[in-house]
DNA sequence: ATATATTTTTAGATATATCTAAATTTTTAT
DNA sequence: ATAAAAATTTAGATATATCTAAAAATATAT
């Protein structure tokens, strides 16, 4: 069985080796737990000694088939429990992210099972993520950085690079939501700034904001 | 912020001093929470500093205000747990105890409440046990053992004065459910068990059976 | 190629929650 | 009122997860 701590560093794994494609290194755990590096070194063993990942001394970790499979779980268990707590409980998409970071430790695959069920097995998280299922498998998403579309197209927002409660604040006031038809309509040369026309508004977004929007081109 | 040992510690005191109207005692919490003794006492003195119990060496411990207030936040998120597990998700009552163990120490007095309103403010749980409410108020159901009904009696059944997992079982095999009406038929002299008749079915109950069925007396 | 900087690991502490064994206090029985 | 029994506490260990500071390994820059 594995420890909270355990599920939260195989979790931290997972998402960083995907980022990069070489081994993960002690410094980018220890900044995401916010832990030392020296404490991840510690965790990095215990990992290796559970068959969890492939460590090299000095060189950095992988996870094994193990390892990334019980990532799999904790994601799906987190993302499962923000839908719950959004599409069941009314909360806004910016106030579940802690919650389910307690709630993903739960252990019973039954009752995510259950869950899963009861939501009506949702494929994507309030935040656009995609949810992994029994098995681990996770659907792939064909979506965009709407920074990368060209002035006058379209594209419908379906996912978010960055869910920071910051930044979910910034879509809240900007009247921005999953499944907004977005279209560009001004690219400025010098700064990247987006102008772009929603439902209702027309505004402009930075291009920092424009590079954490995914959308799907239509 | 209790961790979730303090918080299974303030669980069982709770419980205790309820049972008995003198001070806890070591022993008794030690065999509660499947611990040692000492352990009980490390833990006692931790509680006492953070002011949950008043506690006297040799001499037993009870909750304070706070402790008490402490105790039935997690009784009442337990119970709201097993609520949301065999109401909307179909598991049975002997199913939930376990997870709800685990669930109870989620931190978040927001989820809480919305949970609580979700299921409609459900005033018992799967078992009968009552659910605090949010200000800490527990409903006092005015129940009898089945033990004490006369021959000829009604009674419905309203709750279980033991819900482990091999009675909850042994009620499942004998079609017995909370709100199920119930006829004592006779009771033998020699060892006070009890013919009973329920919708469809006349069996006999042992003595012990009938001491952990709580009814209301029609 | 070597010195310097950066990263990572090791060594030794601290905090929590548990244990066993020994000491102390309280209770019970004669 | 004492002695024996039972309950409780203390002392000292162990395991997990973290930390700081020092040592070692790797990467970088001249
Ligand atoms: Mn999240
Ligand atoms: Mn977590
Ligand atoms: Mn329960
Ligand atoms: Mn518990």
């Amino acid at each position: 069985m594995l420890s909270q701590s355990e599920e939260n560093y195989l979790k931290i794994i997972f998402s960083l080796q995907f980022e990069e494609n070489k081994l993960v290194s002690t410094n980018d755990i220890a900044q995401k737990t916010k832990t030392k590096a020296s404490s991840v070194t510690d965790m990095l063993k215990k990992l290796s000694d559970k068959k969890l990942v492939n460590y090299k001394k000095y060189r950095g970790v992988k996870l094994t088939k193990l390892g990334e499979f019980n990532a799999k779980k904790v994601i799906r268990s987190h993302r499962l429990w923000e839908c719950f707590m959004v599409d069941k409980l009314g909360f806004a998409w910016n106030e579940v992210h802690e919650t389910a970071e307690q709630l993903e430790h739960v252990k019973s695959d039954e009752l995510i099972d259950r869950l899963d069920e009861f939501l009506g097995k949702p494929k994507f998280d309030p935040h656009g993520d995609p949810i992994p299922d029994k098995e681990g498998n996770i659907a792939k998403s064909n979506t965009f950085m709407l920074s990368e579309l060209e002035i006058g197209h379209f594209g419908i927002l379906e996912g978010l690079k960055n869910s920071s409660d910051d930044f979910l604040k910034y879509l809240n006031n900007k009247k921005l939501a999953l499944g907004d038809k977005i279209k560009v309509k001004n690219i400025e040369l010098f700064d990247n700034s987006v102008l772009i026309k929603t439902k209702n508004y027309e505004f402009t977004i930075s291009s920092e904001v424009a590079q954490n929007l995914l959308v799907k081109i239509i």
